[in-house]
RNA sequence: GGAGAGAUGCCAGAGUGGUUGAAUGGGACGGUCUCGAAAACCGUUGUGGGGAUUUUUCCUCACCGUGAGUUCGAAUCUCACUCUCUCCGCCA
């Protein structure tokens, strides 16, 4: 959520960011005209009230019972008054937030302005491309081959885009938890075991709903939501608080599974385990002063890449563009790791500062000295990685001739083995 | 799932339908006293919205779990919901 005053205030600001992003402008004068309407109706009812209020307080103190009558039959027709303007008010409230909570966030100022995301803007890359002496397999094909992936049992259980995992497959995705999780704390992330589960304030305040709402999956007797990233329940984990300054940065790391409903196209990415429905990660999460923020931008975009050098896996540092970054972020580095047997870059981890914009809607809030005013926090998030797409690498770089794949050094004591093979 | 109890400020805990934003106690902060500290005493101690003034303040409205209702007026009465606790049942 923005802050209305920003509407108020520098509309053209606003308007710019959102043409910025590909986006309708017309959001922006609907909050205006909304906000106008909605001042005039509160000082109206408002004057109102204290009138109301003031008077009460005499009749309490009245003894003529007759005068005491005619007075608050006077006061009968105001509260009339009071209740039309009360009853407007909350019309116009319940589409002011509606239209406000459906503005994406500012860009910073570092984003670059693009069209698509073909203007994202590649900084680094790092590590060598694994060279081989023969034609890298795809990871759809050595798994199978090595039986530690079984996609038609996965189709036979849940349908298209569900896979099992077996044997030292399921190992390595769990050794693969176990050591990002490790790592992270090393790095001084509190780890978190959170609810998989949320109720849908939890959705709107971390900026999936309303604008996501399709790629949610949802329980339809209560108020159950599955989980599309960890960032969401790590979001409101201090929803609502005053922290004080001095616990600030707050560093947090989880691992969840994540549940999308995604609208693919028929034949896109339908191959091996890049794309489901169902998928697990490991999220790190910052809660910062306002000043702090650029600064820990950086350092958890540094944390995102430790993990793949730690797997000595080669990727590259994208800064994404003003119409690619996500609803709720400023400024966005994507993480992508080179699969030589799909032939192209995946994106393992996406490090997004979303300044105060979650912490307005989930009201997380920090005082500088007992006393201050509150103030709202920034939030960050990032993956540390995504499991599917850094199995996939891991599968695809450490192949050899046969088919086998060398466990990478950091992994082994996790899963047990320095090689998994036929 | 069944039965009961409860939800008030940072915490504990009062609160006859009418100056109750809310007694009292504790904590925290400031001050007096002291060489210093403790004790004692005095004072301060919420958030959000709107308006005026503009960098200092003032006025006003809302908020006592949430949402409706009754009333001239609700922390206080009515209803629904949520959550917490205790007991029973069930369960990994």
């Amino acid at each position: 959520m923005l802050d209305i005053n920003l509407v108020r205030t520098q509309p053209e600001l606003v308007r710019q960011a959102l043409i910025n992003r590909s986006a309708d402008t017309a959001v922006v004068d609907a909050v205006q005209a909304l906000d106008i309407r909605r001042r005039e109706i509160l000082t109206q009812s408002e004057q109102l009230r204290a009138q109301r209020n003031s008077a009460s307080r005499e009749i309490g103190k009245m003894k003529d019972a007759a005068a005491r009558e005619t007075r608050i039959a006077g006061m009968r027709e105001v509260g009339d008054r009071i209740a039309v303007l009360e009853a407007e008010l909350k019309q116009v409230d319940l589409q002011l937030d509606e239209q406000a909570m459906s503005i994406p966030n500012m860009p910073d100022a570092r984003t670059p302005v693009g069209l698509s995301e073909d203007e994202n803007v590649i900084l680094r890359n790092e590590g060598s491309v694994h060279r081989f002496d023969f034609i890298p397999k795809p990871h759809w094909e050595l798994g199978p081959y090595l039986g530690i992936i079984d996609f038609e049992r996965g189709v036979k259980l849940s349908g298209t885009r569900f896979y099992v995992l077996n044997g030292l497959g399921a190992r390595l995705q769990r050794a693969l938890i176990a050591w990002m999780l490790d790592l992270h704390a090393g790095q001084g992330y509190h780890e978190a075991y959170l609810p998989f589960m949320v109720k849908q304030q939890t959705l709107y305040a971390a900026g999936q709903l309303p604008k996501f709402k399709d790629n949610l999956y949802h329980d339809v007797e209560e108020d159950f939501w599955m989980v599309p990233t960890a960032e969401v329940p790590l979001t409101n984990l201090h929803g609502g608080e005053i922290l004080a300054m001095n616990a600030l940065p707050l560093h947090y790391c989880a691992y969840t599974p994540c549940f999308r409903r995604e609208k693919m196209k028929a034949g896109s990415d339908v191959r091996g385990i890049k794309r489901g429905h169902q998928f697990d990660k490991v999220e790190m999460y910052k809660l910062c002063a306002p000043e702090q923020s650029d600064e820990e931008l950086e350092s958890m975009r540094e944390d995102a890449e430790a993990v793949c050098r730690g797997l000595g896996l080669a990727y590259r540092v994208k800064l994404l563009c003003t119409s690619d970054i996500g609803f709720s972020a400023r400024m966005t580095y994507d993480i992508e790791v080179w699969a030589p047997g799909c032939d192209e870059w995946l994106e393992v981890s996406s490090v997004s500062n979303c300044g105060d914009f979650q912490a307005r809607r989930a009201n997380i809030r920090f005082r500088r000295e007992p006393g201050a005013k509150p103030e709202f926090v920034h939030t960050l998030n990032g993956s540390g990685l995504a499991l599917p797409r850094t199995m996939i690498a891991i599968m695809e770089n450490y192949q050899q001739a046969d088919g086998s794949i060398m466990v990478p050094e950091v992994l082994q004591r996790f899963v047990g083995a320095n090689v998994i093979r036929k």
